[in-house]
DNA sequence: ACAAAAGTGTTCAAGTTACACCCATGC
DNA sequence: GCATGGGTGTAACTTGAACACTTTTGT
């Protein structure tokens, strides 16, 4: 079978998948939501010694991205709310011998965070302050950083980092960590309240030495962004 | 060699580059500037005689970017003005025979265009009116030009379907066929004047039987848009 | 002179930003 | 009462769409 009219061989070629995990966590010094992600540690060579993305081999009867989530599962047991391709690299020269790796990055809301089981294999890092890392994945983590606070703006990815439910404050402290930057209280409320990307309930806090805030959930029927070529259900809205 | 503490099996798998070539012609009911793209019929099963994208098997020794020029130029003889990657395809079964394709997405402009060898294997057909083709590459190419019609508006991507010169109302054009919708001309010309996105020149068009429009370039010091990850050089901009 | 496209000027509506102000709670 | 964050109102500014108008060529 060939997928055109080329005459070449059809080599096989060992393709990986990893995946950049992230989730939202005080930072230690300010104590302000900041973004953390977990790495492994690798147990032979290469970079042996050295962190890395976690992921592992695609098998003969996996899709990529139940692969991916098979990886995931199996090396830092987080099941994540929001799961994309970020892309697929494949230099010739990436790694001693010749790897496709299919790279997703993923978003996880705190409560999943703290699933991970933290020993010397598996740790959180600040994303900003991570130590160098294995392969090529300091470029790779750059670029789902990168790709995470460009779809900030026009999606509402937002609320993966969040649970069942939460203040106008927090969706907001979300944006302000991914962003680096504060926002104001009351445009940010005008703005996300005349989509329908959240939905009030009846339920406030309380307890906090002040005045108490809604209770706001995710509109089930939205996705919380277009993640690809796939999954044409739901449809994406801004914030 | 692992990639994370897995410990399954290496197993490999056959890994295909497919390209969704896209440039400008008419069209040949209005005469407007319409897209099209050239496919090539299937010579062997599964989906014999049917048409499909350009593409083939990456080998060993190629990167995966490189892999889809150089098929590129195999089937169909031409070289990109631009070329990102789409997406990678990987469900078991959108073949009989597991494969992995990595596919991308070209622009060439009209001159390139009219170096692709029409014969029985390959033709030209008009992006929207395309035949049902093999595999799942129709869900490819209608991805492709979502893609296409999204980065157009915030990317100068257009530039790479016309030539060395070019006056404000052939890119006007460029945008209008794309997004399928009439621009306004005066607002146009501010939007991309404002940016330096496009260079004049002192040379304006003639032989009209209207007043002579200049002629701009486009600023090389700027790539036409994102590609993604890889080439961090050129920084994009708006138009 | 006329048609047609190039190019300029102006107005109006909508959206964004900044910030003053009131409200409800815990202490 | 007072401090604190929740929540509302509003004016200034920015952006973009719509469209009238002038300019320059070929016939």
């Amino acid at each position: 079978m060939t997928l055109s009219s080329s005459s070449r061989s059809e080599p096989s070629i060992r393709v990986a998948v990893s995946t950049v995990i992230v989730a939202l966590r005080r930072h230690p010094d300010t104590g302000a939501p900041a973004l953390w992600m977990p790495l492994v540690r690798r147990v032979a060579e290469p970079f042996e010694g050295l962190w890395a993305l976690p992921g592992g081999w695609v098998q003969p009867d996996e899709g990529l991205e139940a692969s991916a989530a098979a990886r995931l599962r199996e090396t830092t047991n987080v099941q994540p709310r929001y799961l994309e391709q970020l892309y697929a690299f494949g230099d010739v020269d990436r790694s001693p011998n010749r790897v496709v790796s299919i790279v997703y990055w993923a978003l996880v809301h705190q409560d999943e965070a703290s699933s991970v089981p933290e020993d010397w294999n598996v740790r959180w890092f600040l994303a900003d302050e991570h130590p160098p890392l294995a392969f090529d994945h300091d470029r790779i983590v750059e670029y789902a950083l990168w790709r995470l606070r460009n779809k900030m703006s026009y999606s509402r990815i937002a609320q993966a980092f969040l649970g069942d439910r939460f203040t106008l404050a927090e969706l907001r402290g979300v944006y302000e960590a991914v962003l680096g930057r504060a926002l104001d209280p009351a445009n940010f409320r005008r703005q996300v309240e005349k989509t329908d990307a959240i939905l009030p309930t009846d339920e406030t806090t309380s307890g906090d030495r002040h005045r108490p805030a809604r209770l706001y959930r995710s509109n089930p029927d939205l996705a919380y962004a277009d993640n690809g070529p796939l999954q044409q259900g739901k449809k994406p809205k801004n914030r």
